[in-house]
DNA sequence: AAAAGACCCAACCGCCAAAGT
DNA sequence: GACTTTGGCGGTTGGGTCTTT
């Protein structure tokens, strides 16, 4: 159990919402072992929903708010926990540049996920790499680069580590590098994986509604030749399907989530430097650099890594140099 | 080893819409 | 139709933990 304690004393019975007296009585802060059992063995006989009643009725001293969020947040069986995978970064990325913070909508297609890990996910990461951009996380600057240069990283990634799953799995596996390769094949490589239970039994690839290419959901990047990256990379709108991307859903099946093998996927969160070494999508090279630590420390994405780059590069690319 | 700063994330807040009375 | 209750959402907070100095 997580034994952290939360910035709240749990003695402090000082009513969040001012009404009445009743309210005096409630509890905050951190939920204890005994109020967790009581909730869940409570919703286990009574199921869940009328949260306030709830609460009053399981002798729980919090107000129903509090109880839907610990249950739904944290308590619930399907509650996946454990580091945000490639392919679910992948999705975020994908889903938050078409429905902005709509986290709860978002976290709809991450079956385990909740809409406040998400949310927090957003927050601790991707907003952190916006700042370092010195740009902000709305800005037309970011979420292109997003789109054309992280996005498709993670892609890369996902394959590749999917084509490594595959060659110490099988002996007589396919050969390494294999660019038609997709997320959701990649995934099926790696038997008994967590992924491979996911795309296999419970999930199909991509149903998110298709998204019209508006000035506002379309960038310049995508207005460029065909020949140019953004041509190699699709926009936004069909990324799902040009990676074949599957998009968890159903998320009340019974699925059985597997955290064990994440650990491949670690806190590999690309880093914007990572694209200076994308040789083989006709990125300019540049110098190597530790890309993928990104997360883990990378400092020299720090000093070249800027917006200027970023737009010099497309620029280049835009005109098809 | 200790202090400082950064990061993470559970939990709260306020607002809103839907449902109920 | 007005009011109240409930549930849900996105935003924010702040204390524990981790990392760096």
């Amino acid at each position: 159990m997580d034994a952290k304690v939360s910035r709240r004393s749990v003695s402090s019975f000082q009513s969040s919402d001012h009404d009445d007296e009743d309210q005096m009585d409630l509890r905050r802060g951190p939920w204890t072992v005994e109020e967790d059992l009581t909730l869940i063995n409570y919703i286990a006989h009574h199921g869940e929903g009328r949260w306030n009643s709830l609460a009053r009725c399981a002798g729980l001293k919090r107000t129903g708010k509090s109880c839907r969020l610990r249950w739904l947040n944290y308590l619930r069986p399907d509650v996946r926990r454990g580091n945000i995978t490639l392919e679910e970064q992948l999705l975020i990325l994908e889903l938050h540049t078409r429905w902005g913070n709509r986290w709860s909508k978002i976290a709809q297609y991450l079956p385990g996920r909740t809409d406040n890990e998400i949310k927090n996910y957003w927050r601790t990461r991707v907003q952190k790499h916006a700042k370092q951009l010195k740009c902000d996380v709305n800005s037309k600057q970011f979420k292109d680069t997003m789109r054309y240069l992280w996005m498709p990283r993670l892609v890369e990634r996902i394959q590749a580590a999917s084509a490594a799953a595959s060659t110490t799995n099988n002996s007589g596996g396919s050969p390494g590098g294999s660019s038609t390769i997709t997320s959701a094949t990649a995934a099926a490589t790696t038997t008994d994986n967590y992924y491979h239970h996911q795309f296999n039994s419970n999930y199909m690839v991509s149903q998110i509604p298709p998204v019209a290419c508006t000035p506002e959901n379309s960038s310049t990047a995508a207005t460029t030749s065909s020949d140019s990256f953004a041509a190699q990379v699709s926009p936004v709108s069909d990324f799902a399907d040009q990676y074949n991307l599957p998009i968890f859903k159903n998320p009340n099946t019974d699925y059985d989530f597997r955290v064990d093998n994440q650990v491949a996927f670690e806190e590999s969160f690309t880093s914007p430097a990572a694209y200076f070494n994308y040789g083989s999508s006709g990125f300019p090279s540049m110098e190597q650099n530790n890309a993928d630590d990104w997360l883990d420390g990378g400092e020299t994405s720090d000093s070249f890594w800027n917006v200027e780059n970023i737009w010099s590069l497309q620029q280049q690319l835009n005109n098809n140099v």
